[in-house]
DNA sequence: TAAAAATACTCCATAGGTATTTTAT
DNA sequence: ATAAAATACCTATGGAGTATTTTTA
């Protein structure tokens, strides 16, 4: 009476993103009518309105809102099931561990010789690197077992702890006038452009711009849009052209010294927690160890990484 | 190349859970022959063989584990997003409130008085009762909204909140020897029989049994299994005909005195928690006023209910 | 009037049925 | 010997294509 197909989600989510038959058919490598019949059909067996169209203009209903978000998930459920299952089925299967450059703070070598040490029936590890979002989306769709990234994200469907919380640092040309001084404020950087990620959520723009403080009752400091940046290479860049300025984490500026560049420490700027994170639904004792490593790890990190409970 | 349609992953979930291509068959309203295909199928387009059978046996492969787990889930999500999408197109929609029988601790009056008079705009809320287990799946399945229960539970693709923390009694029938005395700790009932609640998950047995006490150091007292129950009422009876003793949270006792049985207070033994939870999927104005009106109550509420953060 | 959605039809791929064979206990 | 899965074969629903009409900005 009411259900649905995968085929029939994907058809939908294509037309919601295009908002127009046509396009959203030839993307999906079909012709247009039974793309529009598909849709009615869907729009019949719920006995719901999807969306408003004439043949100039196509709007989501408040139902079709709905839709577009939730069948993204399923279709992300139902993707995510295949691979799993794929995964398991291989003759040795691994524990596929995603990481985002800079994201595990120089951790995942001990952890993975930690996980490696933790048991003899595991299977071993296999580490991927991925771009802005990559691990997060590797995990939902069951290319990833378990990953190591950096709050703020995107957990729904996730589980994910703490490992460690390390300092942020402003990041300035060397020539900026606030690069002489030792340490900085907040509130002093008011008014200089930050630089966007690439694919960041909008509601992880409070972090980057260092406005997600701990509430201390101060206005947050207000900052226009910076350029777009992709890698930690690109925002030194842009900063260095005295574009922007932008705040990194401390084990990341460790990594990324330029003479054109200063580190400033900032009051009152809430830090950078590494976090490792998987699907909720894994049960599995391999990902279990390699929390566990990870949390061994992180314990007994002898730096200025301050490990939380 | 890999897809899986929702009814492919229906029809596997039938054949893991019954073990028999038959039955199952005869489950989904269809012949044997196209079933037996519609698997294999799946088996050659993953890959990876999902199932070991013979004639006389089928068994899951581990491959064949991890699909069940995650069809399941899968097939919940296509599901939730129909139901969804089908009560977000309802020309008034509702804010659907699930509760299990007192979780929600005597608070929901309150709370939907705040909820309505929190904003104008909002729909209206309507209140299902579901029994053990139900609030959780109709979250999941998209029928409700929000829920109002207690901890432990489930949470996978839920958010939550705690509302109040209250203690729990030992529920004791009147005649029974510890009955005489003000107040028990936990080993005192060492190995007298607890009841089963009916479809509880096997990890919330140390929460029936008391033995997820703040670990303590002591051993955790054992027990014997006791009768299945599925209703407050079936637990008082097997508890006042002698078959078992049990734990319930405060306010629970308050609505259920009876002269054959005595309620005592318990050191050590771990509090009910009344929660809100809501799926992570849900950015929805109206569950974050009623969330927020939950909390309002919850902080107000002048008795031996505690607030946490 | 032009671009885009809907309608009308045709076709065929495949989901599903029936009859039968094979196989393991 | 028998219960149950696999194979063989058939049917028909409906998914997808082409050609055309309708609609509105």
């Amino acid at each position: 009476m009411s259900e649905l197909e995968v085929r029939e989600l994907r058809y939908f989510v294509a037309v919601a993103e295009e908002l127009n038959f046509s396009r959203a058919a030839q993307r999906l490598g079909m012709a247009q009518p039974p793309l529009s019949k598909a849709i009615a059909q869907m729009e019949s067996r719920l006995g719901v309105r999807l969306l408003e169209r004439t043949t100039r203009q196509v709007r989501l209903t408040t139902a079709g809102q709905v839709l577009l978000d939730q069948a993204r998930i399923a279709v992300d459920a139902v993707h995510a099931a295949a691979r799993r299952t794929q995964r398991a089925g291989q003759p040795t299967p691994q524990l596929v561990v995603a990481v985002k450059p800079g994201g595990d703070a120089g951790l995942l070598g001990e952890i993975l010789a930690a996980y490696r040490g933790s048991g003899a029936q595991l299977p071993p590890p296999e580490v991927v690197v991925g771009g802005s979002g990559e691990p997060i989306a590797m995990l939902r769709d069951g290319r990833a077992d378990v990953a190591l990234l950096r709050s703020p994200f995107d957990d729904r469907g996730l589980d994910s702890e703490t490992l460690v919380v390390e300092p942020r640092l402003a990041v300035l040309p060397t020539a900026h006038r606030l690069a002489r001084r030792r340490r900085l404020r907040l509130t002093d950087l008011e008014g200089e452009p930050i630089p966007r990620w690439k694919g960041a959520a909008p509601s992880a723009t409070a972090y980057y711009t260092g406005s997600d403080g701990a509430g201390d009752g101060l206005a947050p400091a207000t900052h226009p849009e910076g350029p777009l940046v992709a890698s930690v290479e690109q925002l030194l860049e842009v900063v260095a052209l005295g574009q922007a300025v932008a705040f990194l984490s401390l084990s990341t500026t460790e990594r990324y010294q330029r003479p054109d560049i200063a580190y400033r420490p900032v009051t009152g700027l809430s830090p950078s927690a590494v976090m490792v994170a998987w699907p909720e639904t894994s049960r599995s004792a391999a990902v279990a160890a390699f929390i566990q490593a990870a949390h061994n790890v992180a314990a007994h990190h002898p730096t200025h990484l301050t490990a939380l409970a």
